[in-house]
DNA sequence: TTGATCGGAGATCATTATAGTCTCCGACCC
DNA sequence: GGGTCGGAGACTATAATGATCTCCGATCAA
């Protein structure tokens, strides 16, 4: 339950190479195309290509066209957050159907729901943790995000 | 995106109703039935009615057959975790599709994918999240989960 | 004991979301 | 001005979801 889409998972994943590259100790500033982050992470070129358009569009990424030409970050790594690129990809975060209530469409539960606010709250968390890690929190294996409970530790061995 | 299902939230529902009813004090131990609560909060019957089996299945509410027959709590609401409740309907948590990597089954993008560790932490944080809210906490309109960072204030007015 | 009332369980269908593909266009640089 | 790039839209296939229908067995009360 919760998945992000494959269409995400690629976001993230060509964002993190285009990050890696650009402000790599490699070829800094140099663009990368869409074709090698697909070959890269076998990820299906024309696919990819949709999600690099719509990250562009949302002003995460420049494009630049003609020969030589790609990708580059629109600003830097720490200025780019987790949430800004999966809804750039998935739209608005919303844990229930009545998150965001647009033109005067309710679900039928309202009169009597209860659980409509204790599940904001719960989304309202989700929303802090993904707008409190960055790009640049999700560089190279290094520790990325601040967990507060005990519980927390462990998870991935 | 992260949205739950809408069974997932009929779930919500109707175990907030049950424990209203069994704990109240109107009728307390009175058994609910799913018409009851198909009626309450304009749920489809039949589809309510395969949410509760899947719950009762999973331990969280106990059936009782024949005339007068209905659904209790298995346990005390503050022993029921919404992620238990998520989880029996939605089936386990798993933001990514490599979260739970089975028989064999590995991701295109797993030998370059850098994505995979800082993606796990964020699941687990929401897995906190989950695990330490309880059906209790959702009861009443009483407050609910502990807001760690202070961004999260004056989100639902 | 018998029948009405309940939940249990399975098959089934419609709708939507997702993943992936194909094609054509326009911009750019050598 | 031709080849290489991104931009954009239509399109298809598959899976997930939401919802419905039907039949069965258990149970309790008349």
């Amino acid at each position: 339950m919760l998945k992000i889409s494959k269409k995400a998972d690629y976001a993230l994943m060509a964002l993190q190479h285009i990050a890696a590259v650009q402000f790599g100790d490699v070829t800094p500033g140099r663009v990368v195309n869409t074709k090698e982050i697909a070959e890269e992470y076998n990820i299906p070129l024309e696919l990819l290509a949709k999600v690099l358009q719509t990250l562009a569009k949302h002003a995460l990424i420049e494009s630049h066209n003609g020969p030589k030409g790609g990708y580059l970050l629109a600003r830097r790594a720490h200025k780019i957050t987790v949430a800004q690129i999966l809804e750039s990809i998935e739209g608005p975060l919303g844990i229930t159907d009545c998150s965001h209530e647009k033109d005067g469409e309710f679900c039928m539960q309202r009169e009597n729901c209860h659980i409509r606010t204790p599940l904001l709250k719960v989304q309202d968390s989700i929303a802090q943790l993904l707008n409190n890690m960055t790009l640049q929190d999700m560089m190279g294996g290094t520790p990325l995000i601040t967990i507060h409970s005990p519980t927390a530790q462990g998870v991935e061995r």
